[in-house]
DNA sequence: ACAATAGTGTCTGTAAGACATTATTCC
DNA sequence: GGAATAATGTCTTACAGACACTATTGT
């Protein structure tokens, strides 16, 4: 067996077949209700005219900041401001078949990014190609970002359960009625109001109240609702679980 | 901003500053109530001396299949006679901090192995320089292989709650004292004995009775322990959780 | 007035953890 | 006999889910 070692000590990367890396983002965020997903427009062959996830190549960099500098750049956020604080965000998977792209074997680092609702990216901008798609709708992608897709809400899913994740979706002060929609949405199923606020509440660190209230009161009528701010939990203890499915299990 | 199909379209791999592509393997089982880490002793430089998990560069194959064949040369197990079968393999994470290989960037996809009781690499083999060393003695590993093996024994440890991993790491048939020795020490916390039968037979799914026992008692004592294999669910429900560290929390 | 929502109260079934108990085996 | 272990039983507390109910707001 070759090892490491002596492989690299008479490595010529100049002969060597390459290997591309890139990072591939599954940006999530909810808007009007509805969990989307950023995809951008391909131009050129292969899958040209089919969407994708946005991604690239990987500089000198971290992956981390690789996958923070992609999202900027196709969000048309721009870093020091702030604007990128409150999204947050973390490796996936990564995804190296041979033939996954069909000109060069790249290997691509997928990270899933979660954000508050955010504006469309701006005509004109670097990130005109790039919109904010419901994740229903966001079929037949380019490359194996289908797989990457299905991978990424599977596994924003699963955090809902057991990290404050949900707060990432929501403004810095929300209500308790906010956070149930996130994990309705994501979810893909009503929960129940009462049953949810008292849980919400009763997880130590999950939300802290503000003291405040909303100006007004819900749209179609209620009250004024409760303010409160993520607490300083990262995990939830107990966790929220999603209603048993049996066919999950096997 | 350079997009990926017009970076490709002019891409020349032999001019392009080369990225590698390696796969590392934290492979863990338990010999004699202690988990252990698979290791190799490096013989050159960078790291002279030192020791670092098994690993080694992608080679036409995918990812998983790089890892496989890894874990299989270190070990000198063979593929294609069943040894390998009950080797439980999946992705890690993904490593790639510029500098983290002194010579090159390398990007490393991290995997995770779990393999029942095997015997010390033979001298002789391939595979004589790795050997099993207790993880509490796995420390100063090369590269960042510290955060690795840290990264891959907290996977190991939350998997055992809600997957049925466990089984991973005892003979086809086991019983439930050996079920329990097993989350025992990757735990690194005695259960109480009473309380985690029960609640292993109740979990739907989780193990399936053989209608056999053991042929003796304990090695001190206590009567013929009932024998089960591995059951179908491949999610625990209800999960087997940690006993609780509120420092866990925050 | 009416509909919608926030928030609370109550009840039931399930599960976790502490602990006790019985039975079986090795030494 | 004595120690260790397998397996089961009991009790208490905590939590999930179903549901009812009150209070407050917008239309």
């Amino acid at each position: 067996m070759e090892d490491q070692e002596s492989f690299l000590a008479g490595y010529d990367p100049r002969k060597y077949p390459s290997v591309a890396v890139t990072v591939d983002v599954v940006a999530l965020t909810i808007r009007t209700g509805t969990l989307c997903v950023l995809l951008v427009e391909r131009g050129a062959q292969p899958f040209a005219g089919q969407r994708a996830l946005p991604g690239g190549f990987v500089k000198s960099e971290t992956l981390d900041d690789a996958a923070l500098r992609e999202f900027a750049e196709e969000t048309g956020l721009t870093p020091g401001r702030g604007e990128l604080d409150r999204v947050h965000l973390e490796q996936l998977k990564t995804y190296g078949n041979p033939g996954r792209d069909p000109r060069m074997r790249v290997v691509s680092v997928a990270y899933l990014a979660f954000a508050p609702s955010l504006p469309e990216p701006t005509a004109g901008s670097d990130a005109a190609r790039a919109y904010w798609v419901p994740v229903d709708e966001a079929k037949d992608l380019a490359f194996d970002h289908d797989d990457v897709l299905a991978d990424g809400l599977e596994r924003a899913r699963s955090k809902l359960e057991y990290t404050p994740l949900a707060t990432a979706f929501v403004a810095e002060e929300f209500t308790v009625g906010e956070l149930r929609q996130v994990y309705g949405c994501v979810w893909g199923e009503e929960l129940h109001a009462g049953n949810f606020h008292r849980k919400v509440l009763s997880v130590p660190g999950f939300v802290e109240s503000t003291g405040r209230t909303t100006s007004r009161g819900g749209e179609r009528g209620g009250p004024k609702a409760k303010l409160y701010r993520a607490g300083d939990a990262t995990l939830l203890h107990p966790a929220l679980l999603r209603p048993t499915r049996e066919d999950r299990v096997r």
